[in-house]
Order: structure tokens, then C-alpha cells, then sequence
DNA sequence: ACAGCATATGCATTAACAGGAATATTTACT
DNA sequence: AGTAAATATTCCTGTTAATGCATATGCTGT
């Protein structure tokens, strides 16, 4: 991954706002778009695009995509993740994220349903 | 400044280079344009637009403008104008840079011409 | 094999952004 | 005041990237 390539993905909101959320922890397809309150197509895009540079990595599970932080392979890309997580504390929309995470993770723990297990995982913190 | 802009600044491999460049001390903008092999138009436009955000500063000396970095406002761009230094190192076009920088700042001070104050001031380097 | 949900893809349209050419502004010098 | 150099601005055009819509694919349970 280059240098340039890190700050373009970097540089749209509907992108950090998924990397802060799968920074705390994998999450399916579905419920992605309900936190970022988004539409199905416009993730979906964002994921392959965020996939194909390396980024986030996907995992069938049953008919579930589950995608989580993949790895990173450029000092770049590792800071500015971690530095992410630190303005998850400022920023608005990422701690309004983050409650609805909960929520939903909360949600899901107390009735079960089909996608939870991928969700529920324990999150793979890999650049904290 | 916000977290979308930085990174929209920074994902422009002139702007980078720039800021490579500034790192090391101010420069006005003929010197950027011969060190980066740019045009003026452009040299002028983005350094318009990086000011614009707060992230340089210009300052008039005689018909020169002078740019330097600004005090970073942002911890993000803090970190990442940290960052930029170490990826000097490892990028190609960003070490050919600051070689040509430092070929310019010898000739100028050999061969003095009117605008060599300005770009041999000393850096005042922020983020290091 | 079929129905239903979850996810992905292709293509056309539109919005955002960089590029170029011409010109304006500022300053210094005579 | 007039000229020349350095820098900035404006307007227009082309390119790239995001969006919307329609549809395809993959998996599961019956």
C-alpha cells in the first residue's frame, strides 16, 4: 500500500467511520449499515474498495460477509489507526457510532439471532 | 480544522511533497517550483488551498512570498507530518526532493542571489 | 429445485477536483 | 510613471471518483 493510497481511503467520512468501528471489532455486512445507518450497495462498495487495498479482510460466514481490520502493512496506515481511536473521543459521529455498536452488540447478546456469533467475536485489536 | 480535511490535504502527492519540503525549513515559491519541478500556477494554487486550512503560512518578504509549515492545530496532522519523515526515507521521489533542496541551498549560498534570505532561514521545525 | 435473505456487481449519471491558458496584482528598480 | 519579475486569481475544460438503480450471485432452509 503507498503512501498516497493510505490518505485516500482515509480521506471519506463513511470510510473512517467504518475503520473506527472494526477497529473495536469485526461486524457483518448488515449490521454495518445499520449503525452507519447506511444503504446495503454504498457499504458494500466501501468494503471492497477498503479490501482491495489491503485494509479490511472479509470472511464468509454462512450467508454473512463478516469484515474485520486486516493487518496493517504500512507504519502510516498503523498511526494513523491508533490515532483514530483517540479522536473517536472528539469526534461526534464516531462516539454516537460506537453507542449504537454497543447497543446493537447488547441487542444481539440478549436475543440471539442468526448473524450474531461473527459480531460477537472478540475484537482483534491490531493496532492498539 | 477536521479530521476529513487533513487527510483530504494529504492525499495529494504534490501537496506531500511540499510538506516534505517545508518540514526542513521555509521556502519561497520559485524555489519550490524549481525544487519540485512544478509550475508556478499550481505551486500557487495549492499552496493557496494548504493555507487556506491553516496548515502553512506565507509571509511577503520584498516580491517573494515565503511559505512555512503552520503549528500544526490538529493531532492528527501533527502525527502525520511526524510520520512524513520517517516515509522520507523510504520514498523515492521524497528523498530526491530534499537532495535537490539541499543542492538549491548550496547554490545560493555560494552564488547569492536577492531571494536567498528567505530560504536560508533556519527551519523552524514544529513537529519534529 | 425453489424461495428468501445477505451481499456483490455493472453500468449510467452526477458531483468533486485537478489542469491549462490568460490575466491581474504586488513589488522593485530605473 | 513605466518596465520587469514573482506571485495570485479567474474561468473554462477534462478527469476522476462517488452515487443510484437494476440486477446478479451465494448461501440456507424447505
Amino acid at each position: 500500500m503507498e503512501v498516497i493510497e493510505v490518505y485516500k481511503c482515509l480521506c471519506d467520512p463513511m470510510r473512517l467511520r467504518i475503520l473506527n468501528l472494526l477497529k473495536h471489532g469485526p461486524l457483518c455486512v448488515c449490521h454495518l449499515v445499520e449503525i452507519l445507518d447506511g444503504e446495503q450497495v454504498k457499504m458494500s462498495k466501501q468494503l471492497r474498495y477498503m479490501k482491495s487495498l489491503g485494509m479490511v479482510e472479509g470472511e464468509r460466514q454462512a450467508q454473512w460477509m463478516v469484515y474485520r481490520l486486516a493487518e496493517p502493512d504500512h507504519r502510516l496506515l498503523a498511526e494513523n489507526l491508533k490515532c483514530l481511536q483517540d479522536c473517536a473521543a472528539d469526534e461526534f459521529f464516531f462516539r454516537e457510532d460506537l453507542q449504537r455498536r454497543e447497543a446493537l452488540l447488547n441487542r444481539l447478546r440478549s436475543e440471539p439471532s442468526s448473524c450474531v456469533d461473527a459480531s460477537l467475536s472478540p475484537a482483534v485489536d491490531c493496532c492498539s
